[in-house]
DNA sequence: TAATAAAGCTAATAACTTTTAGCTTTGCTT
DNA sequence: AAGCAAAGCTAAAAGTTATTAGCTTTATTA
């Protein structure tokens, strides 16, 4: 991996972990192996860092949730429906990039406006979206109740969203966390679902 | 008020906007109308700020969820609880107090163990446990399905704190976002309620 | 009113941070 | 192998920040 690329990485997993003003060019530059001027020869500045880090963490979530093709074929049951969406919020919650992006992204929204947008698109517009296609789909296939796609995507994704974001900062609740995940995903198809 | 309420109440606001080590002592101590060095009379420094912040914020916040008097009498209608439930979020969202307190706790959820435990109670517990208990009172006089009232009280506040979160990064949004939540109790109703 | 404690101020320290200047090494191209 | 650009280094400037020391003002109390 090109030195660039190697200082976005340590930069994501240090302004996770302490955010960027608790960051310092210095602690960037020794994870990567070099001298703090160093940085320069490849940024303008630090804030130059965060910019680029952006993009990239723009890039990855266009890539990891962008188009539909990541959807896969539909559920085709109950039990399928639960399977894939656990194994897709066990995903989202482990991925260490993903992970760092949304620590980022909690800690900064309040930055500027685009940060502020980003986190929004992150947190309640994303996933939520990818949902509303797959329950649309499955309204019609007959296996969810005819209602609001929109709205039941909401529904859905919104405690999973605030679980997550409390395994973020309480990862030692993880077990109990992904457990009340299952029992709202069982809860909510026992609602929406037919039969 | 006294100055050392005063340097809290500053150090707040400007924590809330800019985050703990986006503030200066200089900027808490102009805002207040003293010089930086006076600060240190009332504190022992800048984290001793922040954790009698922490304090009163808990106070504050014992004060207005802890006990179950804040909760009224219940009630007796669907457009009684679609008012009341909507007045609570609006004040929530509002009042100044709250919302820079919420606004600190979500930047600096990752500081330290207090830190994460207060988020989490204030995010995911506070107002969880007082509409539990709303709905279990309005499932025992027959207005709400049988059902378990903690899940219940989780669907119906897990979008409304991810929109209250949008509100405080978006205001200009903040219209359209009490539509959203409006349309969730509603439809929460829909589901939940008899008849 | 005199004595004393609380709360303010100025000046300065000490540490830290970001960034620049200028030099050296590394590695690629011709 | 010579030339050259990219990427590293050291040294240091320039700025900021939290904190301390010591003095002065304000307010309280006896």
């Amino acid at each position: 991996m090109s030195t660039k690329d190697r200082i976005l990485e340590e930069a994501l997993t240090l302004f996770a972990e302490n955010g960027y003003d608790g960051t310092g060019v210095e602690q960037i530059a020794e994870k990567v192996g070099i001298k703090a001027p160093s940085l320069y020869k490849h940024f303008k500045g630090k804030e130059d860092i965060m910019n680029a880090l952006i993009d990239s963490a723009e890039a990855h979530y266009e890539s990891s949730f962008g188009s539909s093709e990541h959807i896969g074929k539909l559920p085709e049951s109950r039990d399928d429906f639960v399977r894939t969406t656990m194994s897709r919020i066990a995903f989202t919650m482990h991925d260490p990039m993903i992970r760092k992006i949304r620590k980022f992204l909690v800690q900064e929204q309040f930055r500027n406006d685009r940060l502020a947008e980003i986190t929004t698109r992150h947190q309640l517009v994303g996933i939520q979206k990818m949902y509303e296609k797959i329950i649309e789909g499955m309204m019609k296939s007959g296996l969810f109740i005819h209602d609001d796609p929109a709205l039941l995507a909401i529904e859905l994704v919104s405690p999973v969203v605030l679980w997550v974001s409390k395994a973020d900062r309480e990862p030692q609740y993880e077990q109990e966390i992904m457990d009340s995940i299952e029992k709202h995903i069982r809860h909510f198809c026992d609602v929406y679902m037919k039969e």
